[in-house]
DNA sequence: CTGAAAGCGCTAACAC
DNA sequence: GTGTTAGCGCTTTCAG
């Protein structure tokens, strides 16, 4: 194992200066760097990061903590951070928080992080508040630390004024129901009575208690599909929360044989490459998730450089943009 | 922040019994080890990870090197491993492949983990020496690394097998073809060869060559089954090597109004669960996915632990299950 | 602009 | 069984 100390030796300069050249660090002579580098390329030096991170206390990994990698929303958004913190030359530590409360080995766990970024992290909130933290997708009243949210009330607004475009006037929202109560922290509700609230000032009265409720999102959609179907089909378009119910819903329609978007017009909410991949194609409200990622690192990024500058959290939101394809079409 | 060092002075031992009792050595009093973890406890201390890194060589920590985390196989792959490590009590670093030649960051990057799992690894073999490694799915002739792998041949001859007994005689086999040459390491080939040797057992003649070729999996399987509908299909059974392909292609078949499997019978290998959610809903040769994480997890802690014991390099192969849905349901 | 020295928090030998 | 000691490889004052 060659170590900074090698390096510095074959180089003819002590420790210390080897390890400023190796960073660059200004105060030192282009000269020197160049041949501390060229020294440490040739002995094929590799920084020993826990020695690094022990004396500096960084670590130049993020852990991003999700309830999971699988699914179109998940995967999509994890690989957007993935491919964000790379750029920063960040590492990404992969954690899925229903591990998080089941052992006390969770607190060395994130001592190997400068920082997290948590999706639906209301139920883990217990170790946020050890490292710098970004919340995604929550709409808590307080807001504890710094935020990034999606577009969910002008992009829930945009979907029902799209379909009202498009003609509907019996218009449905469906939801995903978590097993837990309601809790207006969550986007679920605020796109919920965003988009009620948008078919009221259309002129179309509706109450969010006659939400549609799923029990899962892409299996939940299906079933629901299939029992709006059996039932006699009473509406002309429908918002769903979530693009996984949509495809769900789509899916279940095309079971049932209900043509979509001529009996139904569906958009949902998200913007994943599977709403390509949908028969028919998934019109949506796309969100930003390449902005999510670089502003949920930079906004983190910043609490991990500056830690004195104490400014109170932060919530921004994205933008969106309507994506309108086959299933809207009409 | 808490040290060991306070533990230990609170609780009125040295710094390695503190140490030891942390760990639970069995050297030390069950007594002397409950009353160090309380204090522990009490005062709220977190192992350093970088320290315990430094000292002792071992980061608890694995790379899962991947060329993505989206998409129907990837990321079912990696919430396998990510439940696999997590498990074990160890922490997953997602690395992507596309990334690991791209700069001299890489030789840090790799220095916090203890090894690497890495799939379609062929292309970035420089890095893989460094670290204890197992490599998924590779079949190429020299095994220099222990190696899973899904039973690729064994799985493909049961997919032909089982679209002959479904009474298909004009079978086609679809391929995704890398924009590199062909190469037997991959698994496209191994199937390929082996549902053509087991179709020519059937006594049904078959070129490799004439394997169905798409670009990209998911939008490829759909532009080929574009193709195939528009020409006239002329096939009545459908082998596709992958269920991404196969996905796209049931798509492709219903958005030209073919009828599956009426018109044509299709099966996939991988068995991701997006399967469940098409349209119709796709049989396919399903991986044992839990016991490649597994097995793959044992095999480098293996190495990790015992670097002593120099074994040549190991080649296993898990089960698969044939699932027949409705897409050969004839 | 560079070097010497101290020590981050922990574990592994080796005493006792 | 438990304590003492010596570092792991690096960064960071602080001199010069």
């Amino acid at each position: 194992m060659v170590t900074l100390k090698d390096v510095a030796a074959k180089a003819g300069v002590s420790m210390s200066t080897a390890s400023g050249a190796m960073r660059g660090l200004d105060s030192f002579k282009p000269q020197t760097i160049r041949k501390v580098r060229k020294i440490a390329e040739e002995l094929g030096y590799k920084t020993n990061v826990s020695a690094k991170s022990l004396r500096s206390g960084r670590n130049d990994t993020i852990t991003f903590l999700t309830s999971g990698i699988q699914g179109v929303y998940f995967s999509q958004l994890a690989t957007c951070f993935a491919n964000e913190l790379h750029k920063r030359g960040l590492h990404m530590l992969i954690e899925l928080s229903q591990y998080i409360d089941d052992d006390a080995n969770t607190g060395t766990t994130f001592m190997m992080t400068d920082g997290i970024i948590a999706t639906n992290a209301r139920n883990v909130s217990k170790i946020l508040g050890s490292h710098p933290t970004v919340l995604l997708e929550d709409y808590s009243e307080d807001c504890l630390y710094d935020t990034v949210n999606a577009p969910s009330a002008a992009g829930s607004r945009a979907a029902i004024r799209h379909l009202y475009e498009k003609g509907c006037r019996r218009i449905g929202i469906v939801g995903n129901v978590l097993p837990e109560t309601v809790d207006f922290g969550f986007p679920r509700d605020v796109r919920l009575y965003a988009a009620a609230d948008e078919l009221k000032r259309l002129g179309i009265d509706y109450d969010p208690s006659n939400c549609l409720k799923t029990i899962g999102s892409r299996q939940g959609g299906r079933e629901l599909a299939h029992r709006l179907a059996d039932e006699g089909l009473q509406y002309d378009g429908l918002y769903c929360l979530s693009d996984g119910i949509a495809l769900g819903m789509l899916l279940g329609f095309a079971e049932r044989g209900i043509k979509v978007p001529e009996q139904v017009a569906v958009i949902g909410f998200d913007g994943v490459v599977e709403d390509e991949f949908s028969f028919p194609t998934l019109s949506t409200i796309a969100t930003d998730f390449e902005g999510m990622a670089s502003t949920a690192v930079s906004m983190l990024m910043r609490r991990i450089e500056h830690p004195e500058d104490e400014l109170s959290p932060q919530r921004v939101s994205v933008g969106y943009r309507l994506i309108e394809r086959a299933s809207t079409a009409r």
